[in-house]
Parts: C-alpha cells; sequence; structure tokens
DNA sequence: CATTTGATTTACGTTAACGTTAACGTAAGT
DNA sequence: ACTTACGTTAACGTTAACGTAAATCAAATG
C-alpha cells in the first residue's frame, strides 16, 4: 500500500547505475553546482529533482553541449521572474539557441543521407 | 572567358575567412592528417578536396564529433574496394552512427520543444 | 571480530583541440 | 629602405570533463 511508484531518494550507485555514468561524474556534477544532493553525515542522496537535471545534463552531453551551457538552460526552466532586461536577454538566449540545434539538424540530416550513399554503394560492391 | 567558377588553389588564411576558423586550426588538421595541402617550398595550398574535406570536418564538429571521428567517417566516402569482411565491419559502422544521429535528432526535437515551453512563459512574465 | 562492501575526500593525471608566443622569411606597396 | 601583411616552424600553455590512485570510514556480513 505504501510502495510509491518512483523512489524518493537514490543513493549515488544507483543513480550511476540508471544512467550508464560514474560516482565520480556525479561527484564532479555536485562539485560543479549541477546537482545538489542532500547530506545525511558524509553520504549523498539524490532527490528526484537532482534525478531529472541529471536526465537533461546528459541529454546536453549527447549534444555536445558544455557542462555550462547545460547549467544555463536547465536554470532557464525555473526562471521564476526576473525583469523585463533579463527576459529579453532570455529570449534571445533560447534564440540563439534554437538557430544552433536547427542547423544541427540539419547536419544531422545531411550526414544521414551521405552515409546512405556509402551504404549503397557498400552493398553493391559486396554484390 | 578563362574565368573558372570556383579557384582550385586556396591560401591558408583564405581557407580560413571562408570557413571562420583560425590558420592554426587548418595548421593542426594538416599535422592530423585530416587536410593535406601541396606545398610549394614551405608555403600551403590546398585544393577544392581539401575544401570538401574541411566542411565534412566542420559539420562533424557541430554535431560533436571527435576530429578522429569525422577521419573515419570522411574515409568511409572514398571506400573504393575493400574484403567482404571490411565491407560487413563498414556497414556495421555506419548503422551505429545512424542510431547515434537519430537519438541526438530525438534530443534536439525534446530540446526544441522545451525551449519553446520556456519561451511561452517568458514572453507571459513581460505581458 | 575480521572482513568485505560501498561510501567518502584529496589530489594528481589525462586527452582533445586548439591558443599563444617566439623568432623568423618573403613579397608588395610607398 | 621601411612598413605592413601574410606566411612559416617549434614548442609551451590552456580548458573541459572526467580517470585514477591513495587513504579513510561505516555498515553489514560471514
Amino acid at each position: 500500500m505504501n510502495a510509491s511508484q518512483q523512489p524518493r531518494q537514490f543513493s549515488i550507485s544507483a543513480l550511476a547505475e540508471e544512467f550508464d555514468v560514474t560516482t565520480r561524474t556525479l561527484r564532479f556534477y555536485e562539485e560543479k553546482g549541477l546537482l545538489t544532493p542532500e547530506r545525511r553525515g558524509r553520504v549523498r542522496y539524490f532527490s528526484a529533482a537532482d534525478r531529472v537535471r541529471l536526465r537533461l545534463i546528459l541529454r546536453g552531453r549527447r549534444l555536445g553541449l558544455t557542462l555550462e551551457q547545460s547549467a544555463e538552460i536547465i536554470d532557464l526552466y525555473r526562471e521564476p521572474e526576473g525583469s523585463k532586461r533579463q527576459l529579453q536577454r532570455l529570449l534571445d538566449t533560447l534564440a540563439d539557441r534554437r538557430e544552433q540545434l536547427q542547423r544541427q539538424s540539419e547536419d544531422i540530416a545531411q550526414t544521414l543521407k551521405d552515409l546512405a550513399d556509402v551504404e549503397d554503394k557498400c552493398r553493391a560492391a559486396m554484390e
């Protein structure tokens, strides 16, 4: 009856295993302020929020972003208020990122096309 | 009448400027064997083929590939023959790369969605 | 109780992809 | 002849993102 669908706390090794990273990586991310696990004694306990952040960090990593860039983007998600000036700056940042991602998307499409050509030639050569 | 559409030779600075990289970068790529400019005396002259390769390298770079990975892919494009075994290995490599690119593509789509949400909230906050 | 297991901190090491500096040659324009 | 612009080699420096090793500690287990 009290079985919660998702654990609220994660040990460092559990989280590491789930996302296929090392514990060193998680400690490093904490050191950089990207994750903020609770401490009981000296032991870390990661929250569900940390888990979400980790997911975003790793996605950013796959996209070739630096940790700093990932951190910046993640921070955007909880921007509660901010001056008009700050919000405008935020919108500019978003526009930049969007542009970059779209070019990246085109790059992928082009690369996939190129790879398909190579594959064709390869299959042909095999008869 | 003798105006060729595309120059056959490029100086290092011309190429650097066109692709917005430093000359240091081009020399570094040569050092890594990614570009192979002709030498007249000590001066480098890049061919149209070098230019194409550079374009591919930079595309790989935008996709977060290492130079080694880019080199590997570029080499695939001129694979003239090869044993059946090599061709099969090549096909495997292509499949891997395809998978990676597709996940990256999904990441981009998801990120663009997320950014759109942030943008909405941002605009709302500005009234 | 001795040991294994998993956690911790500290700190030096590593790799990729250039940046930067030094010290110099060459060719064009004034 | 002088400056300016562009080229060269050689080699040390830098940053990001962890890897790795050493020493320690705490809980659980045989």
